[in-house]
RNA sequence: GGCCCCAUCGUCUAGUGGCCUAGGACACUGGCCUUUCACGCCGGCAACACGGGUUCGAAUCCCGUUGGGGUCACCA
C-alpha cells in the first residue's frame, strides 16, 4: 500500500432493500482502492426517498459491511469533518445550495407535469421517449404567475449546456455524449425536497470525493452530473470535478442484470448458506478484476495491495455460483483449525444440533471433528449434514434412504463381524479400531474395503457420506458406536 | 427509437503489436490415490463475433457490421 494520499472515495447506498452482491462488489472496489492508494473511504447513506427507504434496510447494510469486514474511515458511525452522513439529515445544507444555484441562474422553475411533457412531444412529432425538451427555460414572470394562480408549484430543473460533453472514465477511457442527449433534469421536487440528482453530486462535492466508482447503470447520467458540477464549481460549492469510473454489471442467468428479486443477489442468503466473508469477497473481486494471470485465490490484504481501478475490465460479468462456491472452499481449507472449528458452531446452532450457547462438551466435539471435515465442504452450511450424527442420540439417528441403498446383501454379516472385531478393541482410538476391523474384515474374511467399511459408515452416521470412519468411531465412543451398529442390524433384519 | 457502454473457451478472466500453434480458474470429463465423500496429483475438451483496413507482423490499433446490455422519472 502506498503512502497516505488525498484520494477520497465513497460508498453511498440507498437503503431500499436487502444488500445485493452487485452493491457489495461496488463497496469492495471502492474500499480496496482506498486501501491501495492510502486514501479515505467515506460511507454515507442516500436516504432521500422516504417512500422507499427503510430503517431495516439501513441496518442490513451496516450488518453486511460489518460481517464482510469492509471498514470505512469516515462517515456513518465514525463521524468526520462532513457530518451528518445521512442525507435525510442534511436538508438545510441542500436548501442553501439550492438557493445559491437559483441565484446564479443555474436552476429554473418548471411547471409541466409528466403527462404534459409527453403530450407536448406527441404534438410536436417528437419521440416521447426523448423526454423533456427544455421548453420552460425562458418562462416570463407572467407565465409563472399564471401557473401559480392555477395552484401549481414548480419543480426546479438544472439548465444543462447545449454542447457535447466528454469525460475520461477510469475503466472505459474517453466517453463523449452528444449535445441534446441529456436534457434539463429535475433536481428539486415541487414540495422543495431535493432529489438524488442534486444531493448525490452536492455531497460528493462537499465531501471532496475525488474518485467516483459506481455501477454502469449510472453511466448515462454522468454528463448531466458533470454539468451540475460545473455549476457547483461556479458558485463555490465544489472545488473540482471528480474522476468517474463505471464498474461493469453483475449479471444473472441469461443476459439480464442480476436483479434484487433473484435469490443469488441476496448477500445474506449466501452468508446463511455458509459463505465465508473472505471467500465471497474474493469471488466478487473476480467479477471484473483479476490479481494475476494464473491465480484467483487471494486474501483481502493481497487484493488491497494489488487493486487499481484502471485494471478493471469493462465487460459485464455473470455471477457463477459454482465458481463462487469453489473459491469459498479454497478459503475454508485455508482457515486455521481453531478458526475453522469456531465458524462451524453457528451453523450447528442454526440446525439446533448444538445449544446456544454451546456447552463445553459440544465445543470439544466440534473442535475434534472439525479437522475431519475441513477439506470436504465448500460451504459452512454443509456442517449439520456432515457432523450432525455426532450430536444426536442413537435413538434419534435416522438411516437415510440413499445410504441404505448402498448396502449389499452381505451387510448384515459384515455388521456382525464389525461388532465382533470391535469388542476386542482395548484402547478406543482410531488406530486400534482400524487395525481390529482390518484384521477381521479384510485379512480374515477377505472382504473388499468398500464392502467392509460401508455398512459401519451407514450405521454410525446414517448417511452415505460422512467424515472418515475410524476417526468418527473414536469421537462417537465405544458405546454409541456399538449401539448404532446394533441399531442398523435390527433395522436391516426387521 | 435517440444516446451510451460492451464483445477472448459454457462461465470468470490473462493478454496493452511479435514471448500466442492464446495462459489460468470454475464447470464438464478420463485416470491415479482411497474406508465413503472430498482433498491432492496427472490428462482431456473448449475461445480471440464478423468484415474491412493500418503494419514486415494484430486477440491486441482504426472503421464498419452484427449481436448483447444500459439509459432516456418530480427512483436511486
Amino acid at each position: 500500500m502506498t503512502a497516505p494520499s488525498e484520494i477520497r472515495v465513497r460508498f453511498c447506498p440507498s437503503p431500499t432493500g436487502t444488500p445485493h452482491v452487485g452493491l457489495i462488489r461496488t463497496a469492495l472496489f471502492n474500499w480496496a482502492y482506498a486501501k491501495h492508494v492510502g486514501g479515505t473511504f467515506v460511507f454515507r447513506i442516500e436516504d432521500t426517498d422516504a417512500q422507499r427507504d427503510s430503517e431495516e434496510s439501513y441496518q442490513q447494510i451496516l450488518e453486511a459491511l460489518n460481517w464482510l469486514g469492509l471498514d470505512w474511515d469516515e462517515g456513518i458511525g465514525v463521524g468526520g469533518p462532513h457530518e451528518p452522513y445521512r442525507q435525510s439529515q442534511r436538508g438545510d445544507i441542500y436548501q442553501d445550495v439550492i438557493q445559491k444555484l437559483l441565484g446564479a441562474g443555474h436552476l429554473y422553475e418548471s411547471f409541466a407535469t409528466a403527462e404534459e411533457i409527453e403530450a407536448r412531444n406527441v404534438a410536436n412529432g417528437r419521440d416521447p421517449r426523448q423526454g423533456y425538451d427544455n421548453f420552460e427555460r425562458e418562462l416570463t414572470d407572467e407565465q409563472k404567475a399564471a401557473f401559480r394562480a392555477e395552484g401549481r408549484e414548480p419543480s426546479l430543473r438544472l439548465r444543462v449546456p447545449d454542447t457535447d460533453l466528454s469525460f475520461d472514465d477510469l475503466v472505459r477511457g474517453e466517453i463523449t455524449f452528444k449535445a441534446g442527449s441529456f436534457p434539463d433534469f429535475v433536481v428539486v421536487r415541487p414540495n422543495g425536497q431535493p432529489l438524488y440528482t442534486l444531493v448525490n453530486p452536492v455531497d460528493d462535492a462537499l465531501m471532496e470525493i475525488t474518485h467516483i466508482m459506481r455501477g454502469e447503470d449510472l453511466l448515462s447520467s454522468t454528463p448531466r452530473q458533470i454539468a451540475l458540477y460545473h455549476a457547483l464549481v461556479e458558485i463555490g460549492v465544489a472545488k473540482f470535478i471528480p474522476r468517474f469510473g463505471h464498474l461493469p454489471y453483475v449479471m444473472g442467468e441469461g443476459n439480464k442484470k442480476l436483479s434484487k428479486r433473484d435469490p443469488e443477489s441476496n448477500l445474506f442468503l449466501h452468508r446463511d448458506r455458509g459463505f465465508l466473508p473472505e471467500g465471497l469477497l474474493n469471488y466478487l473481486a473476480l467479477l471484473g478484476w483479476s490479481i494475476a494471470a494464473d491465480r484467483d485465490v487471494f486474501t483481502m490484504e493481497e487484493m488491497c495491495a494489488a487493486f487499481d481501478v484502471a485494471d478493471v475490465n469493462p465487460n459485464p460479468a455473470r455471477f457463477d455460483l459454482k465458481k463462487a462456491e469453489a473459491i469459498n472452499a479454497e478459503h475454508v481449507r485455508l482457515l486455521e483449525p481453531e478458526d475453522f472449528a469456531g465458524r462451524l458452531v453457528p451453523y450447528l446452532q442454526a440446525a439446533e444440533l448444538v445449544a446456544t450457547p454451546a456447552t463445553d462438551a459440544q465445543l470439544e466435539i466440534v473442535r475434534q471433528a472439525a479437522p475431519l471435515v475441513q477439506s470436504r465442504m465448500q460451504l459452512l452450511g454443509e456442517t449439520p449434514g456432515l457432523l450432525g450424527f455426532l450430536f444426536v442420540s442413537t435413538d434419534d439417528l435416522v438411516f437415510e434412504d440413499d445410504a441404505l441403498k448402498t448396502l449389499k446383501d452381505g451387510a448384515l454379516d459384515v455388521l456382525a463381524a464389525t461388532a465382533e472385531s470391535l469388542e476386542g478393541v482395548s484402547e478406543w482410538a482410531t488406530e486400534p479400531i482400524e487395525a481390529a476391523m482390518r484384521a477381521k474384515l479384510i485379512d480374515e474374511l477377505g472382504i473388499k474395503p468398500r464392502l467392509a467399511f460401508g455398512p459401519a459408515r451407514v450405521a454410525l452416521s446414517g448417511r452415505r457420506i460422512s467424515p472418515p470412519l475410524f476417526e468418527s468411531m473414536e469421537l462417537l465412543g465405544r458405546e454409541a458406536t456399538l449401539a448404532r451398529i446394533q441399531k442398523l442390524r435390527d433395522h436391516l433384519s426387521a
